[in-house]
DNA sequence: TCCTTATTGCTAATGCATTATTAGTAGCAA
DNA sequence: TTGCTACTAATAATGCATTAGCAATAAGGA
């Protein structure tokens, strides 16, 4: 059976960080903002509710090279986009729409499902 | 001061493997070649070995979303490429030339260096 | 309000890739 | 061949992200 799930602050304030966030976020980035306002979040409750909205399919994880796996919802992930790091900041922003063309260049007998872009560079904040 | 490098069989071996492969593999996959040619080769040393041969510029590392880093030569690096990910295996092979058109989708004051793309799919002996 | 129990905070523990330690081994210059 | 010392094997240790355990707390239905 079941169990069934409660409406914490906690799993509010989370959920209302990722998705007012705009981008993804890591785990650590979330519990820092979360302190701002409940002081006494634990790191392990937010991966904790990381994964609860994630069974939720209101979030989904996505992970960059060498990176941490990162946050973002599902309504965001569900517009195909790629990411841009910030080689100064570290932040992981969504980039809409693609520019890949797939094409000739893949073996024979290779098969495609999906890919994944990333662009790396400096953000806007961290260009001044 | 600096130390002379010494040309032992176990960096031989590393190399040939790493320059035989033709496509970028973790320290273990290199481990587990090493092995049967020398079977007390120690995965230690393999990490030692191919951290010295990133010193001399004669492997660079790749990471790929959630994996380990892998080593590929400098020669094949140098060549602009973007990497397969077989979901079946776990191989990663290189996919030579680049279908990436950047442009228009990336906000306006971002400044991108570089990019990494990644496919995902299945390798040709995978797909039998 | 009062229970039941899901959830939290805290901390220790885990998993994993990678690195340090150290005693013994083996390049290589003489 | 010898001697110096870089290198190796084996293993313990590190760093890091992530998870487990447990007593205390707090949803939310009765």
């Amino acid at each position: 059976m079941e169990t069934k799930t409660r409406s914490t602050k906690q799993k509010r304030l989370i959920w209302s960080i990722v998705e007012r966030a705009g981008r993804p976020l890591t785990p650590s980035e979330v519990h820092g903002a979360a302190l701002e306002e409940l002081p006494r979040v634990s790191l392990a409750t937010i991966y904790r509710i990381l994964k609860s909205l994630q069974d939720e399919k209101q979030v989904v994880s996505v992970s960059l090279p060498g990176a941490p796996d990162r946050y973002e919802t599902k309504a965001r992930a569900d517009h195909h986009h790629h990411h841009f790091h910030c080689d100064r900041c570290g932040k992981v922003f969504d980039v809409p729409g693609c520019g890949l063309h797939v094409g000739a260049d893949v073996p024979a007998g290779f098969s495609i499902k999906r890919h994944e872009v990333v662009l790396y560079g400096q953000c806007k904040a961290c260009s001044f």
